[in-house]
DNA sequence: CATGAATGAGCTTTCATTCAT
DNA sequence: CATGAATGAAAGCTCATTCAT
């Protein structure tokens, strides 16, 4: 009932805007969106916009703050979906590599973001909150991992830094040098680095039931 | 020298700008920086700059060209001293995570262009030619480890994909996460990460002559 | 009226607009004519001038089409007037050369608009469709003057052609080598020229009544 | 000797400066005209243009001057060349609307300078010398009719207008509604415009020599 | 609440003109 | 004399923001 696009509530609004938003944003980078292009897409009025939003900045503070929610959100559902560190992996990966459209519009506006986040207090502010919530996820596959003896036991800490890193360093590489095609392979390249990284050899592993995976040893033990 | 009043050359008068655009893209994110701000910088006027570079835009083109030739140059230079796998990854890594100064100011500029560049095809192209060239040197180092049986026998291609995603993920990281103490942290993360995705142990290679290393088979062959 | 704050047309706001252009580009040419000009004159912001227009050059088309516009209109009452072919001459060429001021004003803008039009297609554009008006009521009054036998049986459109060239020509001459108490002797001069080019001879229907002329033969049938 | 390049001598690089102005301003207008271009033109840099004409404006004020003077020479040479008013006539015609291309370029850059001359003293006073040298020439030519009795006898001044008014007036129209095919007809009207106003049946004269014509009475005396 | 006309600061870009060489 | 690098005033245009309705 709260989804309809009757004013009775202002968090609906806002949300219609920063929806709207980041459609825009999608096509043209900050500094060429005008407000205005917003509110068409939003089919409001300029002034409504800017009666929900103090600023232009406010609007694209608000959906890089929706959009990494969106986003530790999927992590959150990926690593709640199985109890098995091997599936949840995965399960990150893959959505952090699936959906070839919503990547590329993540990527493209996080990048944007990013480069605000590196001047802007607000803009980093987010993107730090969101890193926090990567890693609070990361942490629960690593930690689950190091519980069930498959991977190494190292500081769980870095290993997640260097997770992120992965699927981040890999996402941006594919952006620019990628195709459609290849984003599973990334995805896969993704997937295989964090395993070594934690002791495993992912070729062992391939389609394998966790109950088999149990029996092996992680590399750094044998 | 050369910092005189009448160059005879160009050349000399594009970097004196593209360096002037370069202290000030640090401070001010791209839309906020005026060419009047960049003319102040190296002490010419607006006009001159607009003599040297058809538009703003291609102002930040060439600094972002330059750049991120430096830091290519930086990984060659990397690779080139030694000739042992482990140094020059040392070299590489030591290299993107040295220089605090720089590297916060490479990555704050690389991250806005980034952004730029996930949608016009300008910035995109001298990206993707600086993938290009960091895979060169990195490939070169992987290749050489392999040749000495010291990394494990894996696609170059993606294991350089995979290199410079720990490298870049863990700066960028770094840059929103991360303090000046930290620093050298995250470089040691990234080769321990680096190596273990090649099957090496890191802990074992600590403070080891590339001698006592070559005695050690790699990981995957043990 | 009509000049509130809040007009409930658009078209009075760009009449508004284009009624100031036309002030400012009396005294000066297009390319001093500062849009702030035409702003101020128009008691507007420069913004406002903007959102009316897209271009400072469609200001000026539009100036240019309301001005031939007008000026058509002009020549069309001028024939409507009367059914005398003598009288409905005398009018267009009255109104031609009449109302100093406006005399002036016209032929400024309308030769720095000629001059724009013979590169640029949109003025030319116009001016093709002013020709063409002025023509479609010259026509009338020569085939008029041409029914009532009273005109030489020739060429209409070449005949409108020249009667334009005769207005026009002798126009733009007053403009640079007249003053004002000329001009009355530059329109009888063009009634003159425009009458023996149709076979009469001027002199013997100086104030003579329709009816007197009847009783004459044109020159071209004695 | 004084038509090489060298520069010994002021007014052979200015006359080059003039010439290159005439190239250009055939294609741009004078706003859009830049002394960039005057120079590349001309094969000289900017400073030499400046050199020799202290403004751009001085530039364009020699090449209107210069054009009329050209046009005005060529009417000259047109009464020169014979003793017989209507081949005078005709060779003034033919002259004003003959070689299309000279024809186009001249009336753009005419038309262009009238609408500056038409506020600014400087091109007006060239333009009205532009225009007296004409009506000197064709008052020549009217003047020779009258006294050999082919023209009716009006006044000579009324009649230069008269003429001028008709050759510009069909000119302008033909540059805006003409082709390259109608420009004959055009020169034909002007001149059958011309004759009739001086008494002249024109079918009458048609390929007649100057013999025949002259046992026939002017209209105005039959 | 919502609108969108109006504003005007601020930006890029152009280019005539200057002047050291 | 000649050059063309350098200047900087001037202009068009954009658009976030305001505010009367």
């Amino acid at each position: 009932m709260a989804r309809t696009v009757s004013p009775e509530n202002e968090a609906i609004r806002r949300q219609q805007i920063v929806s709207a938003a980041h459609s825009v944003f999608i096509k043209k980078d900050y500094s060429k969106v005008r407000i205005e292009d917003i509110a068409k897409q939003a089919k409001l009025s300029k002034g409504a916009v800017l009666y929900y939003f103090e600023t232009k900045e406010d609007v694209f503070l608000a959906l890089f703050e929706w959009l990494t929610q969106l986003v530790a959100q999927r992590f959150e559902a990926a690593v709640e979906t199985s109890t098995d560190p091997l599936i949840q992996l995965d399960n990150v990966v893959d959505q952090a590599f699936d959906s070839v459209k919503l990547h590329r519009a993540f990527f493209r506006i996080y990048l944007d973001c990013l480069g605000q986040g590196s001047r802007k207090e607000e803009y980093a502010r987010i993107n730090r909150a969101f890193y926090q919530a990567c890693h609070e996820h990361y942490r629960k596959i690593i930690e689950n991992g190091q519980r069930k003896a498959l991977f190494r036991d190292i500081d769980v800490t870095d290993a997640s830094l260097v997770m992120r890193a992965i699927i981040e360093g890999l996402g941006v590489q594919w952006l620019f040098m990628g195709n459609d095609g290849d984003l599973k392979h990334y995805g896969k390249l993704a997937r295989e680095a964090i395993l070594r990284y934690h002791g495993l050899e992912p070729s062992e592993l391939a389609f394998k039931s966790i109950n088999e995976i149990n029996s092996l040893a992680p590399l750094g033990a044998r």
